[in-house]
DNA sequence: TACGTCTGATTAATCGTTTAATCAGACGTA
DNA sequence: TACGTCTGATTAAACGATTAATCAGACGTA
């Protein structure tokens, strides 16, 4: 009743004012020639009347539509709402709104996804993609979020670093004997993670890629960490904090106390890390930073369009950024037991 | 260099082909009158250009911007992607985008992502509400998801059932006596799943509310669960997986075997609950199905505008739906051991 | 022949904003 | 007085689609 459905239209507030549209629209963006006076008069009359700039209007002008688009390659997957808010926060500071596209299931669903954006009109947009996909040329300027050696990676975390922060606390710690845990050979993150972890000379690893216990076992099956445990492996170095909590309740169940009889790491930090018993050692990635850059790349290239590499893709055209991730030490990791420190030793001698 | 950056237009392919633009824009979306044949002609022509209607463009003249916006609490709620992407996914398949909003942190930010939204010019909006928050009046047609008991609600999970189901569980198993484990007094959702939960006249209930033990103790205090035991409880129903999840690790660090002595349930169904040891007996709503039929609703609410409630709020005038919750039974819940019955017995007489 | 009807296509207005081009004065200066 | 300059505002043309209104023929019928 108070406001009219359809909002006033910007001829409307020029009318009642009595001036041209033209100056009401300079007013309100403070682009042209307009005196103080008018134009705060302008102003105020505008929030009077609750007026609403029509972005149809102003999209169909201007040829941009204030809105990117954010595809990610399977939304329920546990560390999007993350990626989602920080992309969300960023870009909403930057002035655009957020479109999401969900490419779950079929590979094919991500070029699918990336689509219906471009129909909807993003003026960009940022791609998590699928594991081991690659983005195929898209009609706007895109950032991709995945890993540096990901071939057109925009920014991403510094998931090798992050492996080899995990590494050597352990080592510090004096752990020698690591089992490492993937889930999915495919995926460029898990293996720039492990390779990480891997590049620390002081440990001894061994690689468990759940996809074939998980296949051998049945989706119920267990890690049959036990006799791993027998091997004189002192330490779990997953992929992933839900691998970590895997292992860490199986253990745990199994009667192995953690982290006195063995220590368990994840990765993300997802955010029930620290409200379990112990709480979880993970490494966090600074995903506020990584939008950022995301955004800010994006929105560099958006507004000039020069910055788009026109002989390869359509990706961007600027230095591949890294963000360091952090280590978050919590009560999952701890000095290996005496036992098998002497064990070890004596294995070397 | 194949397709120019800015596509073709309308007008472009109507000027090739020797029509008006009106023929093609009939053409194309099967409106007017066109002969079967010039309308082929044209949709072949249309697709070898690689034409893309401007959303802008349509958005302008029809007065639908064929986007609806989605409000969330906090993105980075872990239930979060199940609902994004269920709506997504009823969206998409009705022909709208979604735009997200995050509100976040202070209180006031659901206003204004909310504001946001309408600036961006959304159709319509789906709105998950902050605990105890009331969506106020908004410019255009709103769904609110969250619990039957919530005024203006239009759809949710029966969470109310859903904590029934669980109880009734605990009570065919044999227990009695089971510990309740809230989060938030302020939530909706949690009172009326804890509400469901003792409805069962079966058992004797108490509550414990997380947030207190969580400010006496400090953010990493553990829920002191070993005493509860020893009053005779011989399960703990939660509200929550998260909060699930923490008394199940800490009962099962400090030598508590689960479920044979004691029985653990969560709520939601997070994606983890499969895969920890011993995996989580927990309750799950039907996203898809809610989802659906919000989408459906507010489609309709956007279509024709009558339906929209103009006495009260902006709230839609459909009947409120609520969507049954099914049980996942899993290894955390299992008959209380044989000592408590008998104690509670002896008690009893 | 004249008239109504139906079909297939066109004309032209419109949605609401932005912006380049223009204009009317005022003012200072030569 | 005449001329350039500057300021504050206006004019009018887009942007790209949709759609009500109109029109030209073809055809059937009285």
């Amino acid at each position: 009743m108070t406001t009219s459905r359809s909002g006033p239209k910007l001829a409307k507030i020029a009318e009642t004012i009595g001036v041209s549209t033209a100056t009401v629209s300079n007013a309100l963006s403070g682009k042209g020639r307009v005196s103080d006076e008018l134009a705060a008069r302008i102003r105020r009359k505008a929030d009077e009347l609750g007026y609403v700039a029509s972005s149809a209007g102003r999209a169909l002008r201007t040829g941009r539509s204030g809105v990117i688009g954010l595809v990610l390659p399977d939304i329920a997957n546990p560390l999007f709402p993350q990626i989602a808010q920080a992309i969300e926060h960023a870009a909403t500071q930057a002035g655009y709104g957020v479109l999401i596209g969900d490419s779950r299931g079929e590979i094919g669903m991500q070029t699918e996804a990336i689509g219906r954006l471009v129909e909807r009109g993003v003026d960009g947009m940022v791609v998590v993609p699928r594991r081991g996909t690659r983005v195929i040329d898209i009609d706007c300027p895109v950032a991709v979020i995945d890993t540096p050696s990901t071939p057109g990676n925009t920014v991403s975390a510094d998931h090798f670093g992050g492996g080899e922060l995990v590494a050597r606390h352990l080592a510090a710690l004096g752990h020698r004997r690591v089992l490492l845990v993937g889930a999915n050979r495919e995926s460029n993150v898990q293996n720039d993670r492990l390779a990480g972890m891997r590049s620390v000379s002081e440990l001894r690893t061994e690689t468990l890629w759940l996809d074939e216990r998980w296949y051998e076992a049945g989706q119920g099956g267990t890690l049959s960490l036990a006799e791993k445990m027998r091997e004189g492996f002192t330490a779990i170095a997953t992929v992933s904090d839900m691998q970590a909590l895997r292992a860490l309740t199986e253990l745990q169940r199994n009667g192995w106390r953690i982290p006195e009889d063995v220590s368990v790491t994840g990765f993300d930090d997802l955010p029930w890390t620290s409200i379990i018993t112990p709480s979880l050692t993970s490494v966090r990635m600074d995903m506020a930073r990584i939008a950022g850059i995301a955004i800010e790349v994006l929105c560099a290239a958006i507004l000039d369009p020069a910055k788009i590499d026109q002989t390869d893709r359509k990706t961007l055209r600027a230095p591949i950024q890294t963000v360091a991730m952090t280590l978050v030490e919590r009560n999952s990791t701890a000095p290996p037991p005496i036992r098998d420190e002497t064990a070890f030793k004596g294995e070397l001698a």
